[in-house]
DNA sequence: TCCGTAATGGTATTGCATTATCATTATGGA
DNA sequence: TCCATAATGATAATGCAATACCATTACGGA
């Protein structure tokens, strides 16, 4: 990768746009915007590109195909909501979790998912236009996943 | 899921006495100590008729194929050895979660899985012994999985 | 012990995310 | 503007976990 094809530029774009991390799929519905023809195989390509890059990373959440964002971020976290599947940043972290490990195990790091409603699908009360959403991304029970 | 072979004990029986929760693979390696002649599609078979009797439940974390340990367990979390990529148990919980999410983000739920190395493969001055421990497991990073 | 049938074992198949292929297009330095 | 070639787009191919199949085996109630 080292021209600057329209295609890289709104995939880049599409996932500097989005607030949170996109599977491949989404990160085409995306920039197809901007660039109609765009195909998958050039995303799941640029992605890739990017990621070797330095300049996006792969979240991997359970039994979820990963998704991507922009790299530097700090260390986060991130939410899934339970009705849309979206995944959302969370830039709150628990802390040293290391105490919490059994006796004699060595903790270098830690991955928190925090499941419930987001907040355009937030139960109750709320405004209907919310219920309209339409439900996206690839959940996956006893999932398998990983490779090609 | 009605009668009670020798396979379908064996493969229970191994899933118990693991103190971690196992892949298909490792149950079949495990339960074949019992039943040699064991096959796969049988572990698959009995492993997702356990689960939906509530003997056993899924563990899924990021980039990983499901594991399987016995149902019933509290609430608890999970270690993955970054060495030998076994998961173990983690009694311990952080708590309360609810906090670190965004402003109107609902917070049902949360998985936590931390990282680093376990007893055996602890880092440092350790006795070489634990050095010969095979590598297993399927580390998957940008990975897919799910489904078939 | 007999026997109907659930369960098994081997293997082919499915489903799917990701990648390779290759003819065509278009970036970007000369 | 020209052109070598990197990148794209469509689609076929991969890799692989999980399932479907089906002939054969073996629970377990009669």
């Amino acid at each position: 990768m080292e021209r600057n094809t329209r295609q890289r530029s709104a995939i880049r774009e599409a996932i500097a746009q989005a607030d949170r991390p996109l599977l491949p799929q989404e990160v085409l519905d995306a920039a197809q915007q901007a660039v109609p023809g765009l195909g998958l195989a050039t995303v799941y390509r640029n992605l890739k590109g990017l990621v070797e890059e330095g300049e996006l990373q792969a979240v991997n959440l359970p039994g979820e195909n990963a998704r991507f964002e922009l790299a530097g971020h700090q260390h986060h976290h991130h939410f899934q909501c339970r009705q849309c599947q979206r995944v959302f940043d969370v830039h709150a972290c628990p802390g040293d979790l290391s105490r919490l490990a059994p006796q004699g195990f060595t903790v270098e790091d830690h991955d928190l998912t925090l499941y419930g409603r987001c907040k355009e699908c937030a139960p109750a009360a709320k405004r209907a236009r919310t219920a309209s959403r339409v439900a996206q991304g690839s959940a996956s029970a006893a999932g398998h996943r990983h490779r090609g």
